[in-house]
DNA sequence: TTTGACCTGTGAGTTGGTCACAGGTTTTAG
DNA sequence: CTAAAACCTGTGACCAACTCACAGGTCAAA
């Protein structure tokens, strides 16, 4: 298989095969006629898991890690299994992160409709951004 | 005030302080003396404001444009409160998109709790990612 | 006066690709 | 048979929003 087809194959962009082949993910051979690279079933399957490594969340050096395990005979999924458990605990903080960020940001909405918009006078810029309560800045994480 | 100053009065890295006036968000004078910069009560001002932008999820050039507009004294806060309302909408698509992995992540562990680590055989790399199942390869949310 | 903390500008590194470019090869159409 | 289109190659730049390193200049306290 030459680049664009197995980019085809698994629905990525050509630069991204090549991109992945400069990384070491992948280990094409030379077609030493044209110097093209040539990429086999099993090229297509490392890339496969690539792709669906990295919608989990996984880096490319945890999957050059995860493919160089597999390369070594030894089995890689109990590591799987922890980077993937590392991963869930990730999301679930991105989540609530995020779902506070919301809940800030919906009161500041409804605060706002209060607020005059105010031109700047010099002393504020902008109430409404102002008047944003930041609770990073405030006392309470702190990590040592 | 110097850059170490505003820098420890905003809470922020005296490098953002200086990429933050190169980028054109601070507007500091020279001392002749030393070629030292110079920022003010009003730079400070600047400062807070955009990292608070910048929680919130407004991009430096958003809050380039706002803190221009203020210079104009016009008032930025309607373009704000616009911007701000498609912010909420992303978060809200963020929070709604990681609910999803996190769901599809618990049901992959849960699976993976029956399924045996395997050694790769050369058909397989990690049966547990492999077999994760990726709902955007399969036919469903095609855009035109 | 010397040491250390600060200042300056410039440039590189981070992540995961994507795009552009110049030149070589292969395939397809006329 | 030939010309154009489509593909290949490697290299290097670009995205965001910083952060860090470096070499050399300045300034304050001991």
């Amino acid at each position: 298989m030459k680049v664009k087809e197995i980019a085809t194959a698994s629905g990525v962009n050509p630069d991204t095969v090549r991109f992945y082949t400069r990384e070491g993910l992948l280990r094409p051979t030379r077609n030493p006629d044209n110097n093209y690279q040539q990429y086999d079933a099993e090229d297509l399957r490392r890339l496969r898991f690539a792709r669906k490594a990295r919608q989990l969340g996984f880096s490319l050096p945890e999957i050059r890690q995860i493919l160089e395990q597999a390369d070594d005979h030894h089995s890689p999924c109990p590591m799987v299994r922890d980077v993937f458990q590392q991963r869930l605990a990730e999301v679930e903080r991105e989540i609530s992160e995020l779902q506070k960020l919301r809940a800030r940001m919906v009161s500041a909405l409804s605060t706002w409709q209060e607020m005059p918009d105010g031109t700047p006078d010099g002393h504020t810029i902008c109430r409404l951004i102002e008047h944003w309560d930041d609770p990073s800045s405030s006392s309470c994480c702190e990590e040592s």
